[in-house]
DNA sequence: GTGGTCTAGACCACT
DNA sequence: GTGGTCTAGACCACC
């Protein structure tokens, strides 16, 4: 409930991320049915062919699957999702170390950057 | 010398992005003029518009001036140079932790992924 | 409806002025929507991207905010907006003293001045 | 002599208010020597032809007139100085008194304004 | 229909 | 040759 949508980014691919990453965490499993389409738009307040944007692309990356009458389902395999999950940390990893060698940071004060903000954000 | 613009981020923003980093990696110190716009324009292929967009961010950031008639020159201190360059780690950082976390990675994980994808990119 | 534009100020920023005074002067208020940058161009007959150079700078002064696909509108609370036009008529004055000590006026001439201007330009 | 040119307004405009405003408050008087402009490049560290250009725009408001060889002067009978000072002062005010009526200051309290201003600047 | 970005290219004042 | 401004007009993603 409650959720800010930056501007900066598309609100479908935001709220995208939101479902991805439930599943990517293991808080949706093989099977789980999600919210009706319906049910998300309104408690995130956005139209509803915003959240159906949103999950036909989940579908497309074959993490869920529709079923016309019942409702949408997670469909991919713990391996699959183990490694989708691989893949998204290795992506985020390389853009930030990316960005901190670009201003210069070196190995050492980048691990002590990340625990820093670890302790921080617990 | 050419460069290769993703199509994800604004042009002027990734070119923003280069002069920034020069800077913040010291580079480019204060009282060093920038390369023209229509230079900048030529080199990397862009509307001399997109470029002059992109230096007035920095304008605006102050780490750089433009004088009227003589060109574009840092004007940022090593101090603010300095402070800059922790903000972006700082900010680089707290988004990279958010994400990972996002999808269940621990600081230990975190922290193994860090120097594999740093072995990589060397 | 239309408007003159002096050439001794860039148009986009008697433009901003335009929208800017609306505000300070209470016309516009908070949440209201300002009209699109298509529309004001075609009321103005400026080229839209203009417009959209005087609206980014009102967004940066955090007075207005633009929403990708509804428009843009006033965010700016009435204690901001409050505080920006003290700033701005004192900035104004200042300038005003300046210039009238610059010439060697004093306190008493300089009020009969403005009373008389006043005046004229009710 | 130390002096901040702000890159907003061309130096030479700049310059030339310095001038004709020690003539408007009467410093120079009619028959008084001006500076060389060897001098005044020098003191002021600009470019000759930048000085010559605020000259020249003197000599063409008729307020100052090179003599080939002994120097350049002011001009001005006192009664024309005193019409251009009263039309400076006037335009000034007609600029500001219509700025801050367009944020919807009243007379009341633009008087006011003005006087705590003054104070401050004493 | 909304804002945002970009190109191509012109013009201007200033030094 | 420098930065700054402006036009005309296109294209894009989003909702």
């Amino acid at each position: 409930m409650s959720f800010e949508f930056s501007n900066e980014t598309p609100i479908y691919l935001q709220l995208l991320a939101v479902f991805r990453d439930q599943i990517l965490r293991g808080e949706l499993v093989r099977g789980d049915k999600l919210p009706s389409v319906r049910e998300i738009a309104l408690e995130y307040g956005v139209n509803p062919n915003t959240v159906q944007k949103a999950f036909s692309e989940m579908d497309r990356m074959e993490l869920t699957q529709s079923e016309r009458t019942s409702g949408r389902f997670v469909i991919a395999s713990d391996e699959r999702i183990a490694l989708l999950r691989k893949e998204q940390a290795l992506s985020d990893a390389r853009d930030f170390t990316e960005r901190v060698r670009a201003i210069g940071l070196g190995l050492t004060e980048t691990r002590e950057l990340i625990e820093q903000i670890w302790e921080e954000q617990k």
